[in-house]
DNA sequence: CAGCTCAATATTGTACACAATCTTGACCGG
DNA sequence: CCGGTCAAGATTGTGTACAATATTGAGCTG
């Protein structure tokens, strides 16, 4: 890890509050609450053992990273998500990565190229250490996300990284790789290599032709057998 | 100046922290403050008659629309712009707002459509009226944001309208219509109403590409003239 | 018994005091 | 004279008390 002594990414505070939002999150991406459950500040103060005022910038930051709702005067609520919310988001993953990759295959610069095959290696481990064992495939998750960043900056658009990370929401996409079967996640590796391919061949119709697969494929994966909570 | 902290309105429960965000928006946007210069909660706080608190809150909003840059242990400061940050916010709201169009094309109502021919009125009559007072076309902005907002949202997907504006909201697409020149404000007029007519015919390519000519002229009113501050 | 009123309670919003950290500038040594 | 060091001041981070507002449920009314 590089030298980061505090949270980096803009929006952090003191101390206290990131180990908020740290175990907040963390508990969100567990599950441990149903949608719709009120996070009363209290009782978040009183478990974490600090006062409501970094738990509060804590949830802040959980609102404008989509995984909670927020009302004056009520607080928060655990958002929850249906079929209309993945549709929107993969739609919106099919433009923007889309036009990433093909950005990117006319910027992006050997080191990087090394680097996206680095990953192709790291992760074709891990498929090859998780054939019987899939609970193993959560390795996979920082991976495909480094893959997929390094694209995005490859696209030298300053903004792109940020907008991109708003549309991705973590609770879902987090968990994508559990429900591809065994020769989606080939495919999923075979995509990596064929865009490593594309954007060291500089083709940007190509790269952004594999993205659009790449992410059509995933969203398949993630609506097949989903059940939805019913929306008020 | 003109900051009255009580009973500001009728509604009786103005929020101090929403009344505190626009009041720095509003100072942002009229540039009172030069690029760089830091916000400091107790003066703010001072001048807006609130606690810190609220304003704390006012100012993690306006990071994460872009308009201040946050350091922890420092404070806010007044982002500036460059003509990198230009170029990317201008191509990705030719992405979004162009995929924003294909897809209204085919799922805006009646209703909808009312609605934008309205707003063509009424900025046309803006328009009529301000045609030797560039001043008064600030009155453009919200029009011409509602216009948006509106083809926006009738593209049916969830996820786009809070990405669109967090892309847009960057002070300096607020105050385009400033840098027209008075036949390009004809012609962004003409650029309305054409996008009327293809989306009433549902023609997703023409109202797509109506938007993308829409949008690239609007970028090179922005750069006209541009003077960059140096980035540090 | 359904629906409403309204007071008691629970929860968030704000103010303020103190702690932790950064910034500034004078002082010192080379 | 220049650069580093460190203490004093300035500014943000956190804890806590209180105010404003929403929620809840009992009691009332039709």
């Amino acid at each position: 890890m590089t030298g980061r002594k505090r949270d980096d990414d803009g929006t952090g505070h003191g101390h206290s509050a990131d180990r908020a939002y740290a175990i907040i999150r963390s508990g969100l991406l567990r599950d441990e609450w149903p949608a719709g459950t009120r996070l009363l500040e209290t009782e978040l103060a009183r478990r974490i053992g600090v006062s409501r005022t970094p738990i509060r910038d804590a949830l802040r930051r959980l609102v404008n990273e989509g995984f909670l709702e927020y009302a004056a005067n009520v607080g928060c609520r655990v958002r929850g998500w249906g079929r209309n919310d993945i549709d929107s988001i993969f739609d919106l993953r099919i433009e923007l990565e889309t036009y990433a990759a093909r950005r990117a295959a006319t910027r992006i610069r050997p080191g990087e190229i090394r680097q996206l095959t680095e990953l192709c290696d790291a992760m074709e481990a891990v498929v090859e250490r998780s054939l019987g064992l899939p609970e193993l495939r959560d390795e996979l998750t920082p991976l495909n996300d480094r893959f997929h960043t390094v694209i995005t900056e490859a696209a030298g658009n300053a903004r792109l990284t940020p907008v991109l990370a708003s549309v991705t929401f973590a609770p879902m996409v987090l968990r994508t790789f559990r429900r591809y079967r065994e020769e989606e996640v080939m495919r999923s590796m075979g995509h990596h290599r064929e865009l490593v391919s594309a954007l060291e061949s500089a083709n940007a119709d190509w790269s952004a032709a594999v993205m659009r697969s790449h992410i059509h494929a995933g969203y398949v994966a993630m609506m097949r057998d989903a059940v939805f909570e019913i929306e008020p």
